[in-house]
DNA sequence: CCACATTCTAATACCAAGTACTAATAGCAG
DNA sequence: CTGCTATTAGTACTTGGTATTAGAATGTGG
C-alpha cells in the first residue's frame, strides 16, 4: 500500500536524514511513486536537490579552522590562537542528553573542554595527560556551552590549559588540562 | 606570459588546495589556458571532478558526525553492584582514535569511566560533580580497555568512585569521579 | 452521480559540469 | 620535412537535476 502524502513527506526527511546521499530516483522507488513526486514533495519542505545538499556538507567542514583536523574536535572552534587561547561552542540536542531528565552528561561537556584543550596546543602530536574538573551546575538540552580555552602554563614537553564552560555567562564546567605534546620525529624515535 | 606545463599543474594543485571548490572553467581561466587542456591535466594529476571531490569531503564530514554519537552508554556494562563495583569493556575503533596516529581521544576513556561511575550509583538521578583523571599510557586502535570501578566514600549527597582502566591488566586510565545523587522529588523542588 | 480539487504521473526542453573520444593546430628538434 | 609534445576545438553522451505544461487517478461535497 501507498502511504498518504504526508506519511511519505515524514519518511523522506527520515531517510534522508539517515542518508542524505540519496537522489530522486532511489527515493522515488524507497517510496513506491514517481521520481516527479518526490521533486514536488522536495519542494514542498525545502529540501535542496543532492548536490546542493553534498555542496553544504562539505562547505560546512571546509570553512573550519585549518591546522587541526576539525573531525577532531567536538563542539565548533570559532576562535583559535595556537598556544595562547581559543573559544568553541557546543549546543546540547538531545542525543547529549539523558532521555530521564535532559541533562546533559558529563563527557559531552569533557569531549568539548578536552578536544578544545588539545587543538589549541600547537605540536604534531598532543595528548591529555591528566585533567581535574568540575561539573558547577547541570546543563539542558538547547542550551549553547562556550567554552573558554586558555594556556597557563608551558614546560618542556606539557603544557597546562585551563577551559570554563558558560551557558549564559553563567559558569557551568571547569577544567584544568594538562597536555603531553610531541612532535613527530621524537615519537617516531621512542616507537622503536 | 604562461606558464610551463609543469608549473601549470604545481599551481593547480596549490589553487585546488586552497579552494576545491573550483570548476575547470574556473582553473582554466586562473592558468589562461583551454578547459580541455584542464582536464588532462587532471587526469595526468588523477584529481577528480569537482563533483567527486565535494562529495568526498561530505562524505568525510558525514561519517563523523555518526561516530560522533555514540548513544546511550559507551562501553558494555559486563558487571554492576548498585553502590559497590562494576566492570565495563570498551573495544578502541577507528572512530574513537585520532587519524593521524591511531591514539584513542581521551575523551572516549573519560566517556566510558564516567558513564560507568554514573551507573553505578543507585539513585533516581546521577550527575557527575567533579573529576581527577590520568592518562596513564595512550591506548591505540584494538585494544580492549575493561574499565573497574569501585565505591570508595557515600556521603549524604554525594558519592565517590574510583574507576581503574586497563588494557591486558596495564593500567591505561586513572579517574576519581564525585558523583552527585538525587531523588526525582529532591530535584523538583530545586527546580522551584 | 456530477463537478471540482487534490494528488500523482508523464513528457518535454533545458542546464551544469562533467567524461570520452576524435581531430586539428602550433612550435620546436633533429 | 618528419615526428613529437602541448594545446585547443568540437561532438556525443551522462547524471541529476529545474521548470513547465498537460493529463490521469482519486477523493470529496453537494
Amino acid at each position: 500500500m501507498r502511504l498518504s502524502k504526508k506519511e511519505r513527506q515524514k519518511k523522506l526527511i527520515r531517510e534522508l536524514e539517515a542518508d542524505p546521499f540519496l537522489t530522486d530516483e532511489q527515493m522515488a522507488k524507497l517510496c513506491n511513486v514517481s521520481i516527479q513526486t518526490i521533486r514536488l514533495d522536495r519542494m514542498e519542505l525545502g529540501i535542496p536537490e543532492l548536490r546542493e545538499r553534498i555542496k553544504h556538507m562539505a562547505e560546512k567542514n571546509f570553512d573550519q579552522v585549518r591546522s587541526l583536523s576539525p573531525q577532531e574536535v567536538i563542539g565548533e572552534v570559532i576562535d583559535l590562537q595556537l598556544d595562547k587561547s581559543g573559544v568553541s561552542i557546543l549546543e546540547i540536542r538531545k542525543e547529549h542528553v539523558f532521555e530521564r531528565n535532559g541533562i546533559a552528561r558529563g563527557h559531552y561537556l569533557f569531549a568539548q573542554a578536552n578536544s578544545l584543550a588539545i587543538g589549541l596546543v600547537d605540536a604534531e602530536i598532543a595528548l591529555t595527560a591528566a585533567a581535574e574538573i568540575r561539573f558547577v551546575r547541570p546543563v539542558r538540552l538547547g542550551e549553547k556551552c562556550m567554552a573558554y580555552a586558555k594556556v597557563v602554563e608551558v614546560q618542556s614537553s606539557r603544557t597546562k590549559v585551563e577551559v570554563q564552560t558558560k551557558v549564559n555567562n553563567e559558569v557551568v564546567f571547569y577544567g584544568l588540562f594538562e597536555v603531553y605534546r610531541t612532535e613527530e620525529d621524537q615519537l617516531a624515535k621512542e616507537e622503536r
